[in-house]
DNA sequence: TATGAATGAGGCTTCATTCAT
DNA sequence: GATGAATGAAGCCTCATTCAT
């Protein structure tokens, strides 16, 4: 009996999989708005009518992914946050390894950019995903801020806004560079723009 | 008659601003996709037919306002252009000029965030914007890489693509800070990040 | 002022002829239903508003139409019937009459055709139409058929109606062969189907 | 689940054929330009939006039902065609069958006539409607020109015309008669017409 | 009288959502 | 729980008609 229910649960748990996969991939290709729940159902290979078993509209299930997503981000993140070492070097891992993990999710983004476009929850998606991101970095820059590290004649909030931008058009880029390759890039220019005195990227040639 | 012709047609004039006029509105408070055209003519308190005595579709309404826009953009930045300047301060300039110019037109920014969500003419309405935007900015910057004033070790387009970035985010910007001032700040940013060896931001306090 | 208002009345009659010739070529070539009031006015060089001046609506162009034509019709078919001559012969020559003047106005087909199609007033369009033209070979056929010239085991109207298809169908022929020429060749078919005993066409031979 | 599956299947089949029934009366009463969808599925009973369940547009649910014509008109045929007699009492056969198969499926022959009218679609229907159609009797008439049975000294393309012309406009006919009667009167002239020599109809008196 | 911009009714089509099976 | 046909609200667009100039 244990094990039916068990069964039926993996079952249950397999559609629903199946449904944010398909959905992921229609909002990546197409792009939210014009992907029906219709289609969603057609590439998971489902009946339209079970999508409302899982959820209770398209923007459900993109707070869905926004939230699996952000969970995934906060792990990977707790783990680097937690090594001792310069704010520099730190926001230069977490802002590598968000580079990835974005990557591997790249249908995320034009949720994000979306957010302005579409009615009602936008805000929400936001939400849902900003805590693991957006607060990290506010650390990270602040602690390098009061250490000295980092200038301080420019908002904390601005130059983690700076980041988020980053990422954000990043991931629509059409310059023949890879994604984390072109992430990494940037993020340099950043650093070199907001790192005090010393270890100037002039001096640091070569080191990638 | 010539009179009549004249007011006539003045008044035809009117008209299709006072729909340019609502329909930047409405895109700007609601989303392109979320606003229909009978929600751009209450807004301008016309009937919905005579919106197609003007416009072809919403899009048609998008491309007139973007190209607009574009004008406007570079009749300005030719005049910033001319100036002999550094680089540096070139730049700058051209940055400043742009923010003002976005400033007053933000409701063409969710446009270009929305470029990856309608797949027919967003395209369009990017090529319409960007000429007088992103190849001045790259001319910019590569003027300055080859004199010297700029890095080198970082793509000319990287950089650009990260200036288009600061714009495009900072349009949805929540921060309290202003617009224009939020621009400012994270160009110098930038521009630190950038400039090369001399004239570094922690030496340049006061003047921002 | 006599020479103002007949000045006055031939313009009012140049702008209703204009209105009259355009409707008839858009007519012919996109069909009515697929011609809108804006399209004649353009193809007539006027104002939309202007049409109001002359005609209550599309349908009151085309009763217009059908009478202008019916009159022509009647004229030169009055002409031909006063001849003396055997039924059969007097037939033909109205057969060929009516061909070469619906020829020349070949938009006004479409219009009968179309009388199933559209909506108010189509019964009015064949009325307008008929009279000079059904009830003139009614007569030529009850005659011959009262002299013993042509069956009478078929109705009159029978055979009314059968020429009456010819031309309607006739004037969509896609066969090469020229309109009058089918037509011809049709009226042979059928007068000989229907003239009595003598003169049957396989003696005939190379007469036309 | 396969009574389950075939129940709904089944039901949907029913929907189908509501919606081409609907759409046959409603083509009849009213032609095909004055039928609107909304029009269809009030007389089916349905909602508008299940229409585009089973169909594209109101031309898709034209072509099908020239379609399912067409093929019941092949099977008739093909019956008809395969018994070995004499050219004209084929051709009579034939056309009576033609006949019969018409008038249950009257709401047809408007869409012949819309073929001028609607530039798109109209020749698809006609080319849908045709095969079994005219090429039959084009068959039949050559056949009897070859055999000396019918007069050569008139292109078999313009019988064949002829006769596609009789059952075009009888459809619309407006005298007291009864469809079928009045095509086998009209078919009658036709064969007498271009019959050969012997078995004239003054012969033939009462046999019709 | 000529004009053409303004209008809104009406048609087409899409799609999120419901519900009977 | 899975299904997919049914639904109607809502958006787009056309066009006959009106009316101020």
């Amino acid at each position: 009996m244990a094990e039916k229910i068990s069964l039926r649960k993996r079952k249950k748990f397999q559609a629903r999989q199946k449904i944010l996969l398909a959905a992921a991939q229609q909002f990546e290709t197409q792009g939210f708005a014009n992907t029906s729940i219709a289609d969603i159902m057609q590439a998971a290979n489902l009946g339209v009518g079970t999508f409302y078993n899982y959820f209770r509209s398209k923007e459900d299930v993109l707070l869905t992914l926004a939230k699996n997503l952000r969970e995934d981000m906060e792990e990977k993140i707790l783990q680097v946050g937690e090594v001792n070492q310069s704010s520099p070097e730190l926001l230069k891992l977490c802002c590598v390894c968000t580079a990835k993990l974005i990557d591997e999710n790249r249908f995320i983004l034009p949720l994000f950019l979306s957010a302005s476009e579409h009615s009602d929850k936008p805000e929400q998606i936001s939400e849902s995903l900003s805590p693991g991101f957006k607060e990290l970095f506010d650390k990270i820059i602040l602690r390098g801020q009061e250490r000295g590290e980092f200038r301080d004649d420019v908002p904390t909030n601005i130059i983690s806004e700076m980041i988020h931008s980053i990422y954000q058009t990043t991931a629509f880029s059409k310059l023949e560079i890879s994604f984390q390759e072109n992430i990494r890039l940037k993020v340099k220019i950043l650093l070199d723009g907001i790192k005090k005195g010393k270890g100037r990227w002039d001096k640091g040639k070569g080191q990638g």
